[in-house]
Formats: C-alpha cells, sequence, structure tokens
DNA sequence: CTGAAAGCGCTTACAG
DNA sequence: CTGAAAGCGCTTACAG
C-alpha cells in the first residue's frame, strides 16, 4: 500500500487519495479515466473500485484548467419581461440543460447587459467558463453571428440566421410545415375554407407561416380568395382582425394562427358572433402554449426537447449532423378543430 | 518595460500579459484585482490601464481552483413533462441567473436523474462546480434539505421547508396574504358574498391559501357561511366544483381560487349559467400566468424577480437576512373583478 | 508597496 | 504498462 496520505475527513477525495488508496501513482488514475485502453485490467479494476469507494468525481475546474477547454456551452438569458406568451426560451434553456452531455459537456446560462450584448458573450468566453454558444432568437441584423463568426467562436443556433443563409450550424421547427398541416387537418375535419390570421408581413418567422398556409390552400384547392388578415401580438388587435376575417369567411369556415395569442382572439371573435369554435367555425393556434391547453385550442406543437438534443449533437459531434435540421412539428388537436362534440 | 512576452494572436490575455504589458510581477496584478488597497496609486492606474487595453478577464477556473471555492450555485431543473402551468419554476430559474451577483457568483442549472436526485446533488458539488444550491419546490419528506445539512452543504430554498420549521434560509410568498388581499378587493370592488375555490385539504401551499380566505371572509364580517369548495389541479374537475359552488352562493358573489387553472374553471362555469365573469360574478386566480392576462383573469401576483435577488442575498450575505423571507403578492387587476364595464 | 515561492487538482507528452 | 516532470492561470501567505 506505501504510506497512507492523510485525508481531512469530509474533504473531497481528489485523485491523489485514490491513487494512494490503490497504491499506483495520480497518473495511472487519470489514465483510468481518461485513456483506459492504456491501462491493464487489473489495475484498471483495483482503480476504479477505489474510485467508487470513496465515491471520486474529477474537479472540473482544474479539468478545465489544464486541458484549456470548458466542456461548457453559454446559452443567453433575459428578464422575464422580455418574453413573450408561451415560453418556448424557457422550455427550450430546461432541455437544453436536461439533454446535455453531463459526462463531456454542460451548459452555462448567463445575462448580458441589455446595451451591450456583444460584451457579455466575450466576457463570457474570456472568464474560460465556455468553449462557444448556443444562440436562440436570432433577429434580423443580429449582431451576435457575425461577431462570433470573426472570433472563430463555436456556436449553434436554434432558429434560421436569416442574415447568412450561408451557415448551416442550426435546427429549426419548419413553420410553414406546421400550418400547412394543420390546414390539411382543417380539410380533413371538414372544414371547407381556411383562413389565416397572422402578423404584419415583413417579418421571416411569420412571413414564412402565411406561405403555409397559401401553398396548403392551392394545393388542396380551396377557394382561391380565402382571405388572410395580419394583426400585430396583441389580444385586441387580434379579436378586431378576426372579426373582421370572419366578415369574408363564408360557413363551414376554420382559422389558421401564426400564435396562440391570435388565436385566442379568433376564439373570442367566434364566441362575439354567437359561434361555436369547433362546432361552427375551427380555429388552430401555433406554439401550442399553456392557453392553447387550457382553452382547448388545436395547435401546432414545436418539438423543443428534440431540437435541444440537435443542437447538442451539432456542438459535439458536428460530423453528425454536416447540414442545418428543419424538424416537423406536430399538431396537437383539441375541440377547436372539431365539429362534432 | 523589461521583456515582452510573445503573445499567440488570438489567444485570450492572461495575467502575465497584463503584468509585462504594465511591468509588474503578476501577483501585483492579483493584488490590483483583489486587493487593490495594497497597491500604490500610480501602480494600480498603470495597471488598470493595461487590464482595460488588453481585454483582460481572469479565468474563472483558475480562480476557483486556487480559491477552493467555485463561487458558484446550483439550481435543479426538470424536464418540462413534470411542470405545471404557469412555469413559476422556470422564471424563477431566469430571474436567478439575471440577478446573480456576476463578479462574484454565478448560477449553474443542473438536471439531476429523478431516481436518485440526492446522487445529482452530491456528483455536483464533488465537482467544485457550485458551493452550494438554490432549492424550490420542497415537497414535504423532501430529502434534499437533510442530506445537504448533514453534509454542511450552504443553501436556501425558494418555498418554505415544510418538513423543518427549524430552517430560517427560506424566502417565499405569503399565499395567505395574497389570498386575503384577493377577497378585500372583491369586497371593495362590490361584491357581497366571496367563495373559495381549493384543492382537496391536505397540500401545506393550499391549506395556507385557504385560510387566507377564511380569515378574511371572517374579519370583513361576510356571510360566514360562504362556502369554499376543493378541485384536485384539472380544468374539468374546476369547472364542475365551480359549479356546484355557484349552486350555493348568492347573487353579486365572487370565488377566489387556489390557482390560475382553477380560476379558468370557475370562468367556464360562470359563462355556463349565461352569466359574465366579473359584470355578474367575480373571480380571481392565483400566479398571474399567461393564461389569467389572455383571459383578462384577476390574478394574484408573485414577486419572482424579488425572490430570487433575495435568494442571493441569502447566499452571499447571510447577515443582511437573518431570518427567512415572506414576500406580499400584489393582485393583478383586470376585467374578471371588475362589476362595471 | 512589490515580488519570489508554493500550490490548488488535474492531464499530457515522454521516458523507462 | 506505469510513473516522474512540467504546467494550465491564478491567489495567498510571506519576505524583502
Amino acid at each position: 500500500m506505501g504510506e497512507e496520505t492523510t485525508t481531512v475527513p469530509g474533504a473531497r477525495p481528489t485523485i491523489v487519495d485514490v491513487a494512494s488508496a490503490a497504491g499506483v501513482s495520480r497518473q495511472t488514475v487519470s489514465n483510468v479515466l481518461n485513456r483506459p485502453d492504456r491501462v491493464a485490467p487489473d489495475t484498471l479494476e483495483r482503480v476504479q473500485r477505489e474510485i467508487d469507494r470513496l465515491g471520486f468525481t474529477p474537479h472540473v475546474s482544474a479539468q478545465q484548467l489544464r486541458r484549456k477547454r470548458a466542456w461548457a456551452y453559454g446559452f443567453e438569458v433575459n428578464p422575464s419581461g422580455h418574453r413573450r406568451m408561451g415560453h418556448i426560451l424557457d422550455e427550450f434553456l430546461v432541455e437544453l440543460t436536461v439533454s446535455a452531455p453531463s459526462h463531456t459537456s454542460h451548459l452555462l446560462a448567463f445575462a448580458p447587459d441589455p446595451d451591450d450584448v456583444v460584451a457579455g458573450y466575450r466576457q463570457t468566453l474570456a472568464s474560460g467558463l465556455v468553449d462557444g454558444f448556443v444562440l436562440a432568437d436570432t433577429r434580423q441584423s443580429d449582431p451576435r453571428p457575425p461577431w462570433l463568426i470573426e472570433h472563430e467562436v463555436p456556436f449553434v443556433s436554434f432558429g434560421r440566421v436569416w442574415d447568412l443563409p450561408e451557415l448551416t450550424r442550426w435546427v429549426d421547427v419548419d413553420g410553414h410545415a406546421g400550418v400547412r398541416g394543420a390546414v390539411h387537418h382543417l380539410v380533413d375535419a371538414g372544414y371547407r375554407q381556411v383562413g389565416f390570421l397572422g402578423w404584419p408581413a415583413g417579418s421571416p418567422v411569420g412571413d414564412d407561416r402565411r406561405r403555409g398556409w397559401s401553398d396548403a390552400v392551392a394545393e388542396l384547392g380551396l377557394d382561391a380568395s380565402a382571405p388572410a388578415a395580419a394583426s400585430v401580438q396583441d389580444i385586441d388587435e387580434a379579436t378586431d382582425a378576426a372579426e373582421q376575417l370572419l366578415g369574408r369567411l363564408g360557413p363551414d369556415a376554420a382559422i389558421v394562427c401564426a400564435s396562440d395569442l391570435l388565436a385566442l382572439g379568433a376564439l373570442r371573435a367566434v364566441r362575439n358572433r354567437g359561434l361555436r369554435p369547433g362546432a361552427d367555425i375551427g380555429v388552430v393556434g401555433f406554439d401550442d402554449t399553456d392557453v392553447a391547453a387550457a382553452m382547448g385550442l388545436t395547435s401546432v406543437h414545436q418539438p423543443v426537447a428534440e431540437a435541444a438534443r440537435i443542437a447538442w449533437d451539432m456542438l459535439v459531434d458536428p460530423a453528425r449532423h454536416p447540414g442545418p435540421v428543419l424538424l416537423e412539428p406536430t399538431l396537437t388537436i383539441r375541440a377547436s378543430s372539431l365539429r362534432e362534440d
């Protein structure tokens, strides 16, 4: 055994404690951890036994310092005031944390100064706590991707980087397909005309969803004059816009919306006319938020957990996803799109 | 100046780079960072200038290793399937991240194996990534507090630790006061009778909220027979319970609920009777979720951001809050508790 | 007030 | 297959 090291009771065991307990040098313990193939089978087993017995876990800071890598990625978080209904980004944060390949990488949430977001990224990177980033909520003229590219910082994005079509390190949910599928579902359910309630033209996400509707209408040979309406993300405006839309729709009609909030306005407008959502007028939302669940609203559901897993894959094993990934959303069907009830 | 160190372009500057640029030893740079009072004013300024010029940020892993402290705390996160409506805990995670005293501490979200949660805490602590934890969602017979206490691991809790009344390191929101305030608001608004829709007796949180209602009813001298109903956290059951409750309430009545979901059931029940929420029957929910905002539901709002700030205070500067902190919720008033509209 | 020394817990060539 | 050496970037006594 050689000489025992005096271990302070309660202090966490180090690699040296394991080494002396197993009667080997600390390099051998490190090899057991990092290069088990280079260690003789019986040594391996003996060391492993001591690791388990002592409950040894490598000190991550020491590993990070020595390896010159954090094996961690940063994810920007903003105060709740900035958030929209649905909390998709909160959910993504949670799923990223849950699906981190914990033995090799973890996630670090950080909150940059809103006045200089890029400085927050620079600082977090410089602290050595992360090797790169997971981006979300990429906007047009977003300053983050160019900065990251210029400084050769690894990153993936949840959501297309619309400005930089040459970029392929992203995973996104196919809004076009989601809305298109919703229109098909409504027609299958017996509605004969489908209108669209979306945001004003100009946002890439909104325009993509609107095209999903217009393409579906065309391919199904629906009334080509089926109207679309636009509203900002506000419940009262959405109700007004939906009321106008209803005035231009015939009987047996349905409305597909670009968000659950817009759909809530549509539900209200339907009720204001004395009609029943579902039975009289179909309504479908987007994001499958709590509100949709509570209101019995059929809604397009984004596979957020899957997006998080793919983001990790792209970061940790880039060869596995050489191109971008566009996920198919699913449709959570509730009473608002069922004629019989 | 002495000799220049050759710096790889693009590599992050270290304390040694700053030292040679400023013509001092690296210990002096460290003193500038950690004990500026021990450094001569002109040296301080010269070193500080080089720190800014080079954009130097200390390597956190190296500090953690040397100081034998992570200056970080862990926060447990669970997959979204486990979450309830409202996402209060997601919001708390975000607010904890945002309000971290970033120069001295940061938050690390981690996801323990659901089959052995305590092992996840042990592992995270042993890795040296955190010094302690922020607990949330403490349950009765929660195994985490006893384990943390036994191993002398620092922690604070968002939510009382009901099992361990001797524990004082928690911040919580006063549900009793929230419901009591809601009853007062309803009476001020002109409702003459107030019923309560809560969960079945036995949960500490639910019982606390119910007592807020019964105490308010007593102190306001309201109809002492004002009834309470119970329902589990399910929209259909809540609707049924609310319908029964309405049958036992007179005109000009209102219903206070233990959650927004229960309140949604109450809204439904009111409409099913052909009555108008607010104008005919007042309804108040709890948690001020997205659903409440979307439905025009008055709801008790928890000051989550403030709770997060206090949790950090308790961790970083325990003297500031020697006892537990019970925060007063506010009431977000919407149409469902207004008679005139 | 400033700097030389030691060391935090690991990993990575490299020599034996 | 195993171990002695060097070093990642810092901080903390301590000597000058």
